[in-house]
DNA sequence: GCAAAAGTGTTCTTTGTACACCCATGG
DNA sequence: CCATGGGTGTACAAAGAACACTTTTGC
């Protein structure tokens, strides 16, 4: 058996999650990808599938799961988070096109390439419950009104600011950068950064964090 | 790179936590498996595995991540659980010894495998949060304090028998058989069976069930 | 001075935890 | 009749959800 690699990355942008995808020769859409016949360490290898069709580089990456392509391979797949903004995504050698798709309105994709995007789905939502994936997908320096609205278009409803802002800060996965930004309307925002350890979105899911002492994050 | 498969067994008995483990030819000890040079899909290999070293069939079993063997191969690991008095365990062909040690007192292993244990270990951990395990540990039939002590053997420290007893009635994941069990002095218990579902064993862990709507299971 | 978003604090309800007691059996 | 484990119910503490109000800016 041969050994593949593919990556499911995901981004919000414009309300939605979104779904990296590229075009190489056919028609069809198909996820970063690498192999069969990869020869690198794993996560190395995912790591350049994404840079290979994107460009993208250095941006948060979890090996998801393996699954039998009939028999013949095995596909390690990954799940990426990225701030859209802070890497632009462009073609890669031999790459026609790339895009962002919203992760409900995908075209026909590769073969099995749409369980891994299911998988990804599923594995980042549950992450919400208990580490800050937020910060992946936000820029450097970010106000809790963006943050809330990400966990928002995460879990598809919506969350009480004051009790999300108590949370949050609670935790003690953000931490201020002093500066604060005006938007145009309204009173500026405080602009934070994030300061590592886990976090919950809310209280069912915080208290998920203190049971799994160590979580189901993967080794190394 | 060739795909090899290897499983990380885990019984609980004589109050503690345990893993399978055989000798084939060498003096060093291993976990089942399979490979280099897998053929069958991942899922089969894996529980032939451990029907090939052991003679156990049908235990329950699930993915748990994928390692780089220094270049060289991929390791997919396994997580099963099984109860050793259901299934006793006998060395098959080619097999010299098999044995149940302690988790937290293993022989050197072969290359690699102790981040399998581990992970395996934090993995079984995590799940008790959100599903039933103790179920795959135990026989079919069994009382509440027995899987009581199951749980207590996994999370490392004693729960209170009554909050136990409402909890896993609460949530539906047993049934009564029917039948009861004088096990010598005292009052003989219910014996009850899975009846599907999932579980938290404690308050945080419960919430958990709720928040993670399908939780993290793998897929298929 | 009004709309819009940021930021602060309090009340109420739900949920978990601790615990006292009775039941059934073997020795 | 007492020790041992099984089974039932209650009181208290903690944590989450809902919510009212003030602040700072742009227009």
């Amino acid at each position: 058996m041969s050994v593949r690699v593919e990556v499911a990355v995901f981004t919000v942008g414009e309300g939605r999650l979104q779904v990296l995808l590229g075009r190489v020769g056919g028609g069809t859409w198909t996820l970063p990808a690498a192999g069969p016949g990869v020869t690198a360490a794993l996560d190395d290898a995912a790591a350049r599938a994404v840079e290979d069709m994107a460009g993208a580089r250095g941006i948060a990456m979890e090996q998801l799961y393996t699954f039998d392509r009939d028999g013949a391979d095995v596909a390690v797949a990954y799940l990426a988070l990225i701030d859209a903004g802070r890497h632009p995504i462009a073609p890669g050698p031999d790459v026609v096109e790339v895009r962002w798709f919203a992760h409900d309105d995908l075209p026909a994709l590769a073969d099995g390439q749409d369980a891994v995007v299911a998988y990804g789905l599923q594995r980042l939502r549950a992450k919400t419950a208990y580490a800050p994936v937020a910060v992946n997908l936000l820029p450097e320096l970010f106000t809790l009104g963006e943050m809330q609205a990400v966990y928002e278009v995460l879990l598809g409803r919506a969350l009480d600011a004051r009790n999300f802002r108590r949370d949050v800060l609670r935790a003690g996965v953000v931490e201020e950068s002093g500066d604060v930004r005006g938007e145009g309307r309204g009173r500026p925002a405080r602009l934070y950064r994030s300061a590592g350890g886990r976090f919950a979105v809310d209280a069912r899911e915080r208290r998920a964090v203190r049971a799994l002492s160590s979580g189901d994050d993967p080794p190394a």
